[in-house]
DNA sequence: CTTGAACCTCTAGTCACTATAGGGACTAGG
DNA sequence: CCTAGTCCCTATAGTGACTAGAGGTTCAAG
């Protein structure tokens, strides 16, 4: 009933490595080890590490998983603390999309005016070296 | 007609550190040095930085920068290079817009369902224990 | 000439991994 | 029992685009 670190990441679809990263900063508890000090891992490892593996694919940031598991640790507590830490990804989130979209608005601006023949008459390298540009934040991805 | 690191940093809203950075990976020449090797600036350097600063603004990476830059220090080439990499970078947002807003759905539905309670019932927690949750890329941000 | 802000280089830290090197352990077949 | 091949181990360094800090020097104003 126990397994290789292998057949955990083909079961969870994270990577070796990550598996290890993982236990190195602390969101994995070290797992029982062979004699040969390979990790053995159990159902449970499954579990926890799917969790942590759907957080990242939210988006939340190691701190916040961290302090997400210790909740599902302590079932007891208030839910109020996940809802916090849940609404801020969500605000987040929505930052970002709305940064993104402006992007997206002054790129294909950029896009549909160039006529596409010479650099020197570029729309696109015209907007970016145009000096009365508006001083936005810089975009983060 | 020729300034300090700090004036440049000023006029073009880009950190100090972050100029120096640029000289060292090769977007921005090395400028003359004072006698103390203090770095001076003329007018140019402003363009090139609100240049940089304006593609970094809409995302692009270093390495398309640093093509941008080439394209206009060479205006005779055809435009379609520097099209072909905005284009390229619209793609990308467009596609980070998509996942961003797939996962604040996915967040949304998450909170709304959370009658904050104890963290037994917490729908934020058991969503991201769910384990036949979907399998969907890694949110990059 | 003195003060103090601004400048200099160099190194290390950020985040969440990913890659590499150089080795050891486990499993199936002969 | 031996071997081949796959998996596993640790430790270190690298990624991108900066940012922070230490420890020292230069400049401009008064």
């Amino acid at each position: 009933m126990d397994f290789s670190i292998g057949e955990l990441a083909r079961r969870t679809q994270v990577k070796v490595p990550t598996i290890r990263y993982y236990e190195q900063i602390g969101l994995l508890a070290p797992p029982p080890r062979t004699e040969g000090q390979q990790r053995r891992y159990d159902k449970k490892s499954i579990a926890r590490l799917a969790f942590i593996r759907h957080a990242r694919e939210l988006g939340f940031n190691i701190e916040a998983i961290r302090a997400l598991l210790s909740l599902q640790d302590n079932p007891d507590q208030s839910c109020s603390v996940a809802d916090r830490i849940a609404s801020a990804r969500l605000a987040e989130v929505e930052e970002r999309i709305a940064s993104l979209s402006a992007l997206r608005t002054e790129l294909q601006r950029m896009l549909k005016e160039c006529a596409c023949g010479r650099v020197a008459e570029c729309r696109v390298i015209e907007t970016l070296a145009d000096s009365t540009h508006r001083h936005g934040r810089l975009a983060e991805n």
